[in-house]
DNA sequence: GCCGTTTTCGGCCCGACTGTTTTCAGTCG
């Protein structure tokens, strides 16, 4: 089994946090933190890369060093620094250090003075009364570990979809505070990560306390962590923590960016001020003490020799680069779409008629939808069989003559079963427009096997598209082992296009397998999956997925007029 | 440990809040 990308990450995730618990040069172990971060989202695998014999010390952020030490990771599956610092550091440091409270410089303190190398340590010093006697930790220290120890905080984050309920009730809640010029969430909501850890949210206020102390008193507040003049930070009753910063209207667009993030996006954009001889900060751009930019994003941005970067482009991924050079991709937008894909009706699992989604659709100023109901093996979805899948064909005629200025293709969401082989037979398919292929069943296969079922998928000339290529579902189901390598190379050699399913519970492709096929040459379709009306909006969810995925309009298929759409379909078989 | 139009050394983002202290270090984002 090759090393993961994953793997070496964590590997040096955790080499960083004990070289910061043992007191090293805090820009060693950022260094380590850094690359872990680039080699986690790289599209590609660095197995994969040394194979191909690569320069590893080309990647931003590793250099000669780190492209030495990985690969003699991939070599021997160990890191020979980390199982030294393990040996030096022994017990558990990372679970201390990760209590509310506890840095890396108070966990040494404990390690050294009260020999702490386990939770469980750590509550003997507290029962023994030896904690609150050390230089630094009080009476408040031990209440707030002891509460930390009995309940440890869920560490999870939430959908995006889940945020966004949040975010629109308590903005409703804030907009009432008195002299509050506006109000909005920044962060990674902002930035449309497909899961959100907290709620970054920016006021502008004259009277900043007034802002902190209405939030205070939400009713869905379960415990305020932090509370000051113009910072306030809660724990909502559902668990999702809330940071409240309140700024003036001039520092709007800096105090914007700053909270947006991503960090490392910041982080590259105060180093190209510091070349510039300035300092960036939330309350602008300053040369000296004078501020020259802050009112706006644009403006920093500006000043800075930057184009406008796009929230969801904020990660430090090559974006700044890009913008310096005016070189960032013209992004996708909802206006794009002209059509959804994948669409269910009463006819398998969904809840509305042929006709009613395709009225909705019309309504949203979509040209076309297909049909794609689940195929014969998804019992439980009351998939069809070939006798009625041809019935559905004639009803979906009958609706087209009703309708004008619309299509609705004829697909279906045929199965792909364990052998790679499809559900319905091939006298079947050729009369659909489009067959979007899916895999339903048997999620543990090896990742060999899965790899290969799904190839022989993409290589059927019937198949237009893979769904939901990897099957997760956020925070329920983890994706199956698959080699998205392969598929991605698979999809591009075949001509088959990959969906970013815009399902918020799915969001699959996600934003860094979007970009591998963006980089690859491979079309996404992005899709609703939707089961009823509604659903149908989930299409904004997925754009928002491919803007992070740098996608533009033309890598979609689905912001083609419908004849140039048909051509695409056609080209296959 | 990385990086370079200040290039092989000497920098490396910046500020708010807390707790424990009595002027600030540590943590956090």
């Amino acid at each position: 089994m090759p090393v993961q990308n994953a793997e070496i990450a964590e590997m040096f995730d955790h080499t960083a946090e004990l070289l910061e618990i043992k007191g090293d040069n805090p820009f060693r172990s950022r260094a380590y933190r850094n690359a872990a971060r680039v080699i986690e989202r790289l599209p590609k695998s660095i197995t994969g890369l040394l194979k191909a014999g690569e320069d590893l010390s080309e990647l931003p952020g590793i250099g000669k060093d780190l492209a030495g030490k990985i690969a003699a990771i991939v070599t021997t599956h160990k890191f020979d620094v980390l199982e030294r610092l393990k040996r030096e550091l022994p017990g558990d440091l990372g679970e201390i250090a990760a209590l509310p409270g506890l840095g890396p410089k108070r966990v040494k303190l404990l390690y050294d003075s009260l020999g702490v190398r386990t939770l469980d340590d750590l509550r003997r010093v507290i029962q023994s009364g030896r904690l609150r006697d050390l230089k630094g930790f009080g009476l408040k220290s031990e209440q707030k570990l002891v509460a930390a120890l009995a309940k440890p905080p869920a560490e999870r984050r939430f959908k995006l979809v889940e945020a966004e309920a949040e975010a629109e009730a308590l903005l409703a809640y804030l907009r009432k505070t008195k002299g509050l010029a506006e109000a909005v969430v920044a962060g990674s909501f902002r930035r449309r990560r497909d899961t959100v850890g907290d709620l970054d949210v920016l006021a502008i206020a004259r009277n900043g306390a007034a802002v902190g102390n209405r939030l205070v008193r939400y009713e869905n507040v379960a415990h305020v962590v932090a509370h000051g003049p113009t910072r306030t930070t809660i724990i909502l009753r559902s668990g999702l923590q809330v940071d409240l910063r309140v700024v003036p209207k001039a520092s709007y667009g800096a105090a914007l960016m700053y909270f947006t993030g991503s960090k490392a996006h910041n982080i590259a954009l105060r180093g190209l001020a510091n070349d510039h001889g300035w300092k960036l900060n939330e309350y602008g751009l300053f040369d000296d003490r004078r501020r020259i930019a802050g009112a706006t994003e644009n403006e920093i941005y500006r000043k800075l020799g930057l184009a406008m970067v796009p929230p969801e482009m904020r990660e430090d991924r090559g974006e700044v680069a890009l913008a310096a050079t005016g070189d960032l991709p013209k992004l996708i937008t909802l206006g794009d779409i002209r059509g959804d894909l994948h669409v269910h009706s009463r006819w398998s699992d969904g809840t509305a008629s042929i006709e009613e989604m395709a009225i909705a659709a019309k309504a949203r100023g979509y040209a076309y939808i297909a049909i794609t109901d689940h195929s014969k093996h998804v019992t439980i979805a009351h998939g069809l069989d070939s006798a009625h899948l041809a019935r559905q064909l004639d009803e979906i005629d009958r609706v087209n003559e009703r309708l004008s200025g619309f299509t609705v293709l004829k697909g279906a969401e045929v199965d792909i079963l364990a052998d790679g082989k499809l559900d319905l037979p091939d006298k079947v398919l050729v009369r659909l427009d489009l067959i979007v292929a899916a895999v339903h069943y048997k999620f543990d296969l090896s990742r060999k096997a899965q790899t290969e079922r799904i190839i022989r998928a993409i290589t059927n000339p019937y198949v237009s598209v893979i769904a939901h290529p990897t099957g997760r579902l956020i925070n329920e189901r983890v994706p199956y082992e698959v080699d998205m390598e392969e598929i991605i190379a698979a999809a591009a050699e075949h001509g088959c296009c990959l969906e970013l399913n815009g399902d918020p519970d799915r969001l699959d492709l996600d934003d860094i397998h979007a970009h591998a096929a963006k980089l690859n040459g491979v079309r996404l379709a992005i899709s609703s999956d939707a089961h009823a009306i509604g659903g149908l909006g989930n299409m904004r969810f997925g754009v928002d997925q491919a803007r992070r995925g740098w996608l533009e309009a033309g890598e979609v298929i689905n912001t083609r007029p419908i004849a140039e759409l048909r051509m695409l379909l056609k080209r296959r078989h």
